[in-house]
DNA sequence: GTCAGGTACCGAAGCGCTTTGGAAATGCCC
DNA sequence: GGGCATTTCCAAAGCGCTTCGGTACCTGAC
């Protein structure tokens, strides 16, 4: 079924059809209704593709979301920012396309997504420090919303983000608070930009209260649980472990429990632990009194926030690139607790 | 740059330039090189959507993931799944498109997608036993593959489904040979195919060794982390507690440990545990020796076969349905031992 | 010299839609 | 009844590509 099988069917020309579905004022309201009923009767989409030619707009925003080569990992963030996504699409009437990628033809991807016009805006994921793709991506001339923004980058464009610095600044101090000073930090890998602000929260609450860091302390690998696991295990046979530690994710927070417990020690009274939460659906830190006292901030919502911002963008170019920073809440769980007696 | 652009450039036709750059052999090698070449100097690349208006196909597969309405929850499998089916779709010049649907109106998104023509296939997630989807899809004439199937459907369609049922038969088997008879299952919604199938599995063993299944041992929902540790903490809270507990998902485990934990017992001591591991790339069950004794099958690789299956499906529309049932192993980790003598 | 068969190219139609630039019909005023 | 908006509809061009049905030229066989 067709716009001109549809327009034969009602006796008028594709014009009035495709007018009155597409909610042109110079059409007979008794004729849209007629053509409306038809249309739901009969079942018809105008087909995409023909549309999108016409109109120049492909009605659909592109994901790429790269993939670790090394490990070959998906963030597990990933999901829940889509489906924030999504909600803002559907809305808006727009699709979603998806190209995973590896690091590499990264750039060669994003132009062959504009050459192919099959997106009329991207999102992008997971940025580094000194991110290539966006000035790469602004001179391309295609929308986009950075997931994350690019540190040493001082260029305009947009992004959602959570303040990583602030939150971990926040963290620390509140550990800091307890009496804590031997406070480890088990990062994500430090070219990415999120882990390294947090680095700089870390450090930065630190040197405030002349506490020093210590390099011991300090890991940065991919956040699995094998990884917290081990990073914390290895840092609990020193002589002097810590007696708190934060890190940026709640499937390492797993991991480091896991290795609280093999070392005979108790979270929250022995170790303290801070983790940052995305709250991720499949993951929830406790139904009411979380497990993790945490930094959190919705992935799902800054995935809204960035559709919505793109979307914007899509519908007015001329919009000033816009940053937007999300604060992190910090909440109190049960795996924090004061500096023990003996490590004062 | 587009078609006629390169063809002026070139001197050509657009004949000519569409045939070099697609292949067809009446063409001069060496006119096609020089087409080659223009078109990478110029990067140009065809316009998915005249491209697909002018032949029917829209080179593009949708995916349709079902949230869950209740919970907002995104199956944290479905990244996984996506990543392993994408390398298809890479090597084949496909693209992916996403719907995230709640189940309502999920009949009518399909429609929508085939009547939109953006997708020449859709793979279905998350099947329930009677999943009206597949009917209605096969009625629809758009070629699907199924992640899972729909036991109660006595339909021909294709699937890629992981044996569930002998899989968690193998598992109970394991626990009965080590002395235990009072066995939880903790098991994901069972109006979805595989949580269904797991219990089948489940009481199939128990039925085979004579062993009673106890309903205070049995529960289903969706596995979040809390989840697992709820069941598991209302389970050891039993006079008669369980000694053994099979669960569904990895992060549900994680919930079960740390109620193991809480209740001040050992895992793979005190209590048992063996769990459905998907092999997830940011949730490894260990990086050499398991954590959890699992039964394991890849769900990348599992969205790899289902691409790969579709994409023939495709190719030749003749070729019949085809079902593919991947076999899960069972690995020994360091949840599970002999029942403790005292339950014996 | 002619003609079949190849090779290498091209013109133009058509995919299903939107949209421009009208045209016909209607209503209203004088 | 003529003039003039206003309303309601339409024909046809065009979006960028593929592909059908050629044409022009060359080669070699008879």
């Amino acid at each position: 079924m067709n716009l001109k099988q549809l327009a034969a069917h009602l006796n008028l020309s594709q014009t009035t059809v495709s007018r009155a579905l597409n909610g042109y004022p110079e059409v007979n309201e008794q004729t849209r209704k007629r053509v409306m009923e038809a249309a739901q009767a009969l079942n018809y989409a105008p087909n995409a593709r023909a549309k999108g030619l016409a109109t120049g707009r492909a009605m659909a925003i592109g994901h790429v979301i790269p993939m670790s080569t090394q490990h070959q990992m998906m963030n597990p963030v990933f999901g829940d920012f889509i489906a924030g996504a999504s909600e803002e699409y559907v809305k808006a009437g727009y699709d979603m396309t998806l190209s995973v990628t590896g690091d590499r033809d990264e750039k060669e991807n994003y132009r062959r997504l504009k050459a192919k016009g099959n997106v009329d805006g991207i999102i992008v994921h997971g940025p580094s420090m000194t991110d290539a793709r966006i000035p790469f991506l602004r001179q391309l001339g295609l929308p986009f919303v950075v997931h994350g923004r690019a540190t040493e980058l001082d260029l305009p464009y947009s992004w959602v983000d959570m303040n990583n610095t602030h939150a971990f600044q926040r963290a620390t101090d509140f550990l800091l608070d307890l009496g804590h000073r031997r406070i480890a930090l088990i990062n994500g890998l430090e070219f990415m930009d999120f882990a390294y602000r947090r680095r700089v929260g870390f450090e930065q609450a630190m040197a405030g209260r002349g506490a020093a860091v210590d390099p011991r302390y300090m890991t940065a690998g991919e956040m699995t649980e094998s990884y917290g696991f081990e990073s914390a295990a290895r840092m609990l046979a020193l002589p002097d472990r810590p007696t708190a530690m934060i890190t940026s994710s709640v499937i390492a927070a797993i991991g480091i429990r896991r290795a609280i417990h093999a070392a005979g020690l108790e979270m929250g009274r022995d170790v303290s632990v801070i983790t940052h939460d995305d709250d991720l659906s499949f993951l929830r830190n406790g139904p009411d009194v979380p497990i993790f006292t945490a930094t959190r901030s919705s992935v799902y919502e800054a995935g809204r926030i960035a559709a919505a911002m793109l979307l914007a963008h899509i519908a007015d170019p001329a919009l000033p690139a816009q940053p937007r920073l999300l604060e992190a809440q910090l909440i109190i769980g049960g795996s924090t607790g004061p500096v023990p007696q003996d490590a004062r």
